[in-house]
DNA sequence: AGATGATAAATTGTATGCAAATTTTCTAAC
DNA sequence: GTTAGAAAATTTGCATACAATTTATCATCT
């Protein structure tokens, strides 16, 4: 799975000559890929000359990577004693969760300020094909219709600092995600109905709305995954 | 200035015998405080050499911690021309500005939940305290009884990963403010009148509204910092 | 047998070295 | 005098090397 690469906002990002995607970032790519994709568990220790080998460079570059990763909370390091894949806390999970709220609220009071009727009316599409999977049951076809939505929300928010982010936090928690894709029948109404509000809020360009609204919807999503499993869940 | 050392937080996150700080990360500080500080001025090359001897590391240690500072987006890196200080367009402000209001608003609205009453009493006491300094005219001591007012909400929050980010953020902006210490006469009245209602709304513990105050708030900050500085503005 | 301590192997953190690229300096032409 | 071009000198990016620390192995003792 890629990214969507960021069109405008690179190049809009991108001076004359600057901003050149170094051949350097893919190593960083490749590693951060290889731990969100769930190939080395939690608690984990990196093997750095392992990695080297399969990779094809030194530890030199490799360990450059894992600095940035350290920083950006995938791996701990420990003094003289390496990396490990960072594990997560149920308190850490929340964290995320409440991060993720508050940037997709943020985004959701910016985009209605910013949105064009255009990108109104692609997230309308979006969501309306969204429901179609909804009345069908077809749960990783709706999950991928919701994510797209909520990107489409934050990328109309116009703030490349956010989306930056957003994708980041995206993608620490799609290790998480794996193990919670599933979702309760009334729990899925739940989130289908907030989703008509949040359409119908952005069509009203009321960000004050939307933002509320967002924020509830996220911290319910978190609440959802919370919860031990009941008898009623799809999947 | 300092930081208040985030007291809790880590003693909560640090694990048995993990988090250890690294002596290594020293470089990564020094670094971001000498590039923050204003020593390097946006545009500047950073002399990788001249700074492995004035901090007496090689290269490689230094090296990474220039990873770190790039992904952190306080510096650019160029391929095979090295590193550069960042140079902030005005939309790059802009952006920061929104990711603060979005921090903070989501802040307020977390800590409303979480606040103990003697935290909201020393935040009362602060709040006071700086109305003292808005009453005397004296601008250094009420931006910075400002700024500590903000920082207690984001704290009373409880997500270290909120904290984290809010702190990285107003570090990079650090340098702004510094050509932003002043304030219109006709702005600090408003200023002081939005602080009212933050502490207002806090006692009540009104997340919703808090969050929409603070996301005002800190929007009107920045348009101040925009607007052409006109004739009436103090110091 | 299980625990304890010593030795060996592996791993980490940092320094140094080298090829490729870039920037600077110097020279020569217009 | 200014500009274009070539050679020298930095500078960058990566690989390797080496000391310090940690981890694993194994022999010894209770």
């Amino acid at each position: 799975m890629e990214y969507a690469p960021p069109q405008a906002a690179t190049i809009l990002n991108a001076k004359i000559d600057e901003e050149v995607e170094s051949l350097h970032d893919g190593i960083l790519s490749k590693l951060r890929d290889f731990i969100v994709e769930g190939h080395l568990r939690p608690g984990d220790r990196v093997p750095e000359r392992q990695l080297c080998e399969s990779l094809g460079v030194s530890r030199t570059p490799l360990r450059e990577a894992l600095k940035v990763l350290a920083a950006e909370g995938l791996i701990e390091l420990l003094p003289n004693r390496g990396a490990r894949i960072r594990e997560f806390t149920p308190d850490d999970v929340r964290e995320f969760f409440e991060m993720l709220a508050g940037m997709e609220s943020t985004a959701g009071r910016l985009a209605c300020e910013r949105i064009t009727e255009a990108a109104i009316g692609e997230i309308e599409a979006l969501h309306y094909q969204m429901y179609g999977h909804y009345m069908r049951r077809e749960l990783p076809e709706y999950f991928r219709l919701n994510q797209l939505i909520h990107e489409r929300i934050v990328a109309a928010a116009g703030n490349h600092a956010l989306e930056t982010y957003y994708h980041g936090l995206t993608a620490r928690m799609r290790r998480l995600r794996y193990s919670a894709n599933t979702i309760k029948r009334d729990r899925w109404g739940q989130a289908m109905r907030e989703h008509e509000q949040i359409l119908d809020a952005l069509r009203r360009r009321d960000g004050r709305e939307l933002a509320e609204i967002l924020h509830e919807h996220l911290i319910h999503k978190w609440n959802a995954t919370c919860e031990p499993l009941g008898t009623s869940e799809v999947e």
